[in-house]
RNA sequence: GUGGGCGUGGCGGAACCGGUAGACGCAGCGGACUUAAAAUCCGCUUUCCCAUGGAAGUGCGGGUUCGAGUCCCGCCGCCCGCACCA
C-alpha cells in the first residue's frame, strides 16, 4: 500500500503557499483582523523541540482563524541581540553579527521546513539597523517626554575581564569566566520610569481576562503595591529619618527603630565607631540567597541614637542598624513592633527589648506574646486613645493624626524599581546619546539616526569593544560642536522585545510604526510563549505600550489581549553511575535501545538507568533534535505529536512510541483519503453525518479554548468512525470535512489528500466547516439507572421522554427489582435525558 | 515562610453546570492476514471476589447531597513563582 510521501508533499505545498502568498497579511483587508503571535526566538543556531511545540500551537490557531474568515497576522522574527553572540565570538573567533545572521538563516530554513503559516514578508531581526534605529528614535521620544533619566547605580564588575556581569554570570561571588572576585561598582546608567506606570500596570491586569490567573498574580506581586504611612522620626540629638509602615495602627507597640546597613545615618554613625563599621561591613557580605536568609539570624547594632515616638514625645526608642532592613525598599528604615511582626519579635527577643501587645482578639486582651507574633485582626489595647478601636479603624485614625499634625502622610509603596536599561555590552542597540563636557548628555539628532553599531570590533580583549574602538565614539557634540564622546553602553535586550509586536504590525522605513495601521492590528489576540517570561518581558512590553500611549504614539493600552503559556518538552534521561562521588555519565536518546522494561546502550548492549522525565537539556543529553525527526517522520507527524496527549499548558514528554503513534495517524488519514477515491456509491448515513457534525462542533470549541489534546482525540474518533462507515455521500462528505479539520494541524497531508480527492483550490483557503445544529441532537438517549446513587443499569429512550415514562422503564429493569427486593421506592429522582435515581 | 497550581489505570490524560469515572493516545496481552517478518486489521486491558454475577475504586480523614473526581472542612504529598518588602 503506498504511503503518504511526506518529503514530496512538504516541498510541494510549502512552495505553493509561498508562491500564492497564502499567509501574507493584508493591512487593507475588509475582513475582521486577528493577530496571532508566538514569542520570537533568540537565534541560538538550532530550532529545538520547545520552539516546535510553541509555533505549532500558534500555527493551529492562525490557520484555523484564517479558515474562519479572519485576516490573520502571524509573523516571525528574531530576538537577535544578546550575550550568547558575544560569547560565541570569544569562544569561536567569529563576529557576533556573522554568527547571528548565519544562525537566523539556518533557523529560518528549519522553520520553513515545518510548514508554519508565517507571513515571512514581515520578518525582522532586532540586530539590524532598520529595527534598532527605530528603537533609538523611540528611546529619544521617551527621553523627551521625561520617561528616561540617568543616575548612578551599582553593577557587578569583573576586574579581570573589565566588564560588567549580569547577575546570572556571577557564581559564588566570582565572574563566571575569569573566576575573579566580583566588585560592586557605581556607574552612571540610564533608567526607564516604569514606576510611573506602577498603578496602571496593576490595574490593567484586571482587564486581562484571557491571561492565566497565575501570570497576573506574578505580575501583581512583582509590582508589590502596598499602602501605609510614611512618617518622620526626630533624632534626639538632631536630624531625622523617615520610615514606612503598613501597620500604623501598631505604632504604640513600637519598641525600637531600625535602619539598613547602607542607610546614610548608619554611615555617619560608623565614622567614629569602628565596631559599627565592622558590623555594617559584615551585613554587606552576608549572602542574599534564599537558603541563607531562611537561616540567618536577625542581628543588629545599637547606634546609641534615640528617636522620639511621634505620638508621645516622652517615649524614646533606640535606633539599631539591622541586617534584615533593606535599603532599597521603602525608606530603608522602619519602626519595630515586636508583638505583631515576626522579624521584629525575633530581633527584640535577641536584644531583650520590650514586647508590648497592642492588638488582641476579643476576650484575649491579656495573652502574652511568646515566640510567635500576633498578625491577626482584633481590637486595640495598650494604645491610649486608640484602645477599643478595630485595627483597621486605628490605621485610619493614626494616618489622619499624622497628616493633621504634619509628621507623616499616607503613601503607596511599590516593590517595583525603575528599569535600568544600560548594558556595558557590544551586541545591543547603541544608546543614541553623546556626552559632552560642556553640554552634558545630548540626544543624537533624529536626522543622524540610526547610530550604527560598528562591525569592525574585537571581542578577544577585556573591556567594552565600543569603548576601545579607535574612532566610533569620537564625535562632535550635536549641541556645541566641540569634541565629545558617544555613549558606549547599549540597551538591555528586553527593550528589543518590548515593541517588536508593534513593528510586525506596521514597519514603515521612516518611523517606528504607523499609529493607525498598528492600532488596527493590535492588541495581539493570542500570544503564546513560555512561562519564564511571565514577569520581565511581559511587564516591560506592557509598560512600553503604555508609555507610547501616554506620549501619543499609539492608542493601545495593553499589547496582549490573550496570553497562553505553554509547557516544556521533556524527555527521559539515560545514565550510568560513575562510582562514588563522581557525576553520572549521560547518554543521548539516539544511542539507546528502549524496551518496555528498561534501556540498553546500543554501543555495548549493557543496561543504563532510566531517569526522570525532565526538560530537554544539553547537560543531561536528553535532547531530541527536530531535524532528524522531521526527516524521518515528516513535519505533519511532528506537529501532530506536539499537540497530542498532554494539555498544552503542561509538559509534553517526547517519546519514540509517541511520535510513532502520530506517524501512524497521518498514514491512516492518507489511507482513508485513498480509499475514498476508489469508493463506490452508496446511501446516506445519518449516523455518519451526526458523528461528523459533532466533531466539527466539539473540535471548533476545543481549538478556540486551545485544548489541542482534546481536539486530537476527537479527530481520532472521527477517523475510526469513517473507517467503519459504509461508502456513500455521507462518508465522502465526512472525509472531506476531516481533511479540513485536520488541516491546521497536519497541513501538508491535508493539502495532498484534498488535491487527491479532486479539489482545485487549497484546503487552507477553504472556509471552516459549520456544524449543522440539527445533526447535533440525538433522537435516542441512554438513561442511567441508579438505586441509592449506585449504578444498576441503563436503557435507551426517546429524547425528551416524560418523567413518568422514564420512572416506569427504570423500575421495570430486573436489576432494579432485585435491588429493591419487593420494597416500594421512597423517592425517585429523574434527570430528563440523563438518569433515574431510585431511593429505596 | 508566602502566593498559586496539581494529586484519576502500567503511562500521558478525558469527564459540560454535582448525574453511567477511565474518552483518546501510548504500552501490554490475544487473534487474523503472511512461508516468515514488517505493515495493517480485529478483540481484550482499573482492582478484587464465591465470576452469565457482584463488590470496591479518582492522595488520606470527615461533611453536605437522592447522587461527589467535581462542593465544604481538616490533613498528606508533589510542582511552580516570590522571598528578611516593614
Amino acid at each position: 500500500m503506498p504511503r503518504f510521501d511526506h518529503q514530496a508533499a512538504e516541498a510541494r505545498w510549502q512552495a505553493i503557499w509561498a508562491e500564492r502568498q497564502c499567509f501574507v497579511a493584508r493591512d487593507d483587508s475588509p475582513k475582521p483582523k486577528s493577530y496571532v503571535l508566538e514569542m520570537f526566538p533568540y537565534p541560538s543556531g538550532r530550532v529545538h523541540m520547545g520552539h516546535v511545540r510553541n509555533y505549532t500551537m500558534g500555527d493551529v490557531v492562525a490557520r484555523t482563524r484564517r479558515a474562519q474568515g479572519f485576516e490573520v497576522l502571524h509573523p516571525m522574527g528574531w530576538d537577535a541581540f544578546g550575550m550568547p553572540a558575544e560569547n560565541a565570538a570569544i569562544e569561536k573567533g567569529v563576529h557576533p553579527g556573522a554568527w547571528t545572521r548565519a544562525n537566523i538563516a539556518a533557523m529560518r530554513a528549519q522553520l520553513q521546513r515545518i510548514g508554519f503559516a508565517f507571513d515571512w514578508s514581515r520578518e525582522l531581526a532586532t540586530c539590524e539597523p532598520d529595527y534598532y534605529g527605530q528603537e533609538q528614535a523611540l528611546f529619544l521620544d521617551l527621553l523627551a517626554a521625561g520617561l528616561v533619566y540617568r543616575k548612578d547605580a551599582a553593577v557587578n564588575w569583573d576586574p579581570v575581564d573589565m566588564t560588567v556581569l549580569a547577575n546570572e554570570q556571577v557564581i559564588d561571588g566570582r565572574g563566571w569566566r575569569s573566576g575573579a572576585l566580583v566588585e560592586r561598582r557605581k556607574l552612571s546608567q540610564w533608567f526607564l520610569k516604569i514606576t510611573d506606570f506602577a498603578d496602571d500596570l496593576v490595574e490593567g491586569l484586571a482587564g486581562l481576562h484571557e491571561w492565566p490567573e497565575k501570570v497576573r498574580l506574578m505580575q501583581e506581586n512583582w509590582i508589590g503595591r502596598s499602602t501605609g504611612l510614611r512618617f518622620t522620626f526626630q533624632i534626639t540629638d538632631g536630624g531625622s529619618f523617615d520610615v514606612f509602615t503598613t501597620r500604623p495602627d501598631t505604632l504604640f507597640g513600637a519598641s525600637f527603630a531600625a535602619i539598613a546597613a547602607d542607610h546614610p545615618i548608619a554611615a555617619r554613625c560608623a565614622e567614629n565607631n569602628a565596631a559599627l563599621a565592622a558590623f555594617i561591613e559584615e551585613c554587606r557580605t552576608g549572602g542574599t540567597a534564599a537558603a541563607e536568609i531562611e537561616t540567618q539570624e536577625k542581628r543588629g547594632f545599637d547606634t546609641g541614637l534615640s528617636v522620639v515616638h511621634p505620638l508621645d514625645p516622652a517615649l524614646l526608642l533606640p535606633v539599631f542598624v539591622a541586617n534584615f532592613v533593606l535599603m532599597d525598599y521603602g525608606t530603608g528604615a522602619l519602626f519595630g513592633c515586636p508583638a505583631h511582626d515576626q522579624r521584629d519579635l525575633d530581633f527584640a527577643r535577641r536584644y531583650q527589648l520590650p514586647v508590648p501587645r497592642v492588638v488582641a482578639p476579643a476576650g484575649d486582651e491579656q495573652a502574652a506574646i511568646g515566640t510567635e507574633a500576633y498578625t491577626g485582626s482584633g481590637l486595640m489595647v495598650n494604645s491610649r486613645w486608640l484602645d477599643g478601636m478595630s485595627a483597621a479603624d486605628a490605621r485610619a485614625a493614626v494616618i489622619a493624626r499624622a497628616e493633621a499634625e504634619g509628621w507623616g502622610e499616607a503613601v503607596t509603596q511599590y516593590r517595583l524599581r525603575d528599569w535600568g536599561v544600560s548594558r556595558q555590552r557590544y551586541w545591543g542597540t547603541p544608546i543614541p546619546i553623546v556626552h559632552c563636557d560642556n553640554c552634558g548628555a545630548v540626544p543624537v539628532p533624529r536626522a543622524e539616526l540610526p547610530v550604527i553599531l560598528p562591525e569592525d570590533v574585537t571581542l578577544d580583549l577585556p573591556g567594552n569593544p565600543l569603548d576601545r574602538h579607535p574612532t566610533w565614539k569620537h564625535v562632535p557634540c550635536p549641541s556645541c560642536g566641540k569634541p565629545a564622546r558617544r555613549e558606549t553602553d547599549t540597551l538591555d535586550t528586553f527593550t528589543n522585545s518590548s515593541w517588536y509586536f508593534i513593528r510586525f504590525a506596521s514597519a514603515p522605513a521612516d518611523r517606528p510604526f504607523d499609529p493607525a495601521v498598528a492600532a488596527a492590528w493590535l492588541p495581539v489576540d493570542q500570544y503564546i510563549g513560555g512561562v519564564e517570561h511571565a514577569i520581565l518581558h511581559l511587564l516591560y512590553a506592557r509598560f512600553w505600550t503604555r508609555a507610547l500611549q501616554r506620549i501619543g504614539h499609539l492608542d493601545v493600552a495593553e499589547p496582549f489581549a490573550g496570553l497562553f503559556t505553554q509547557g516544556m518538552v521533556t524527555h527521559e534521561t539515560y545514565s550510568r553511575a560513575q562510582g562514588e562521588g563522581a557525576a553520572p555519565l549521560w547518554f543521548a536518546p539516539e544511542d539507546i535501545d528502549r524496551t518496555a522494561d528498561g534501556a540498553t546502550l546500543k554501543a555495548d548492549g549493557g543496561a543504563v538507568d532510566v531517569g526522570r522525565v525532565i526538560k530537554m537539556s544539553k547537560s543531561k543529553k536528553n535532547v531530541v533534535d527536530p531535524d532528524h525527526i522531521l526527516g524521518r517522520y515528516g513535519a505533519d507527524a511532528v506537529r501532530w505529536f506536539m499537540l497530542s496527549d498532554s494539555p498544552p499548558e503542561r509538559d509534553l514528554a517526547w517519546s519514540e512510541s509517541g511520535i510513532d503513534g502520530a506517524w501512524r495517524f497521518i498514514q491512516r488519514v492518507w489511507r482513508l483519503a485513498e480509499e475514498q477515491v476508489a469508493a463506490t456509491d452508496g446511501a446516506d448515513d445519518a449516523k455518519v453525518d451526526r458523528a461528523v457534525h459533532r466533531t466539527i462542533a466539539a473540535m471548533t470549541t476545543d481549538i478556540d479554548r486551545l485544548q489541542f489534546n482534546k481536539a486530537v482525540a476527537r479527530l481520532y474518533e472521527l477517523v475510526a468512525a469513517l473507517e467503519r462507515a459504509p461508502s456513500g455521500p455521507s462518508r465522502r462528505a465526512g472525509v472531506v470535512t476531516l481533511l479540513q479539520l485536520v488541516a491546521p494541524m497536519a497541513p501538508h497531508l491535508a493539502e495532498e489528500a484534498w488535491a487527491l480527492l479532486g479539489h482545485d483550490g487549497l484546503v487552507c483557503d477553504a472556509a471552516w466547516p459549520q456544524a449543522d445544529p440539527a445533526l447535533l441532537v440525538d433522537d435516542e438517549v441512554t438513561i442511567a439507572v441508579q438505586v441509592n446513587g449506585k449504578l444498576k443499569g441503563n436503557f435507551t429512550a426517546a429524547k425528551g421522554s416524560d418523567t413518568a415514562a422514564l420512572e416506569g422503564m427504570a423500575l421495570a429493569l430486573a436489576n432494579v427489582q432485585r435491588s429493591l427486593d419487593g420494597a416500594a421506592p421512597r423517592k425517585i429522582i429523574v434527570v430528563p435525558d440523563r438518569l433515574v435515581n431510585i431511593v429505596a
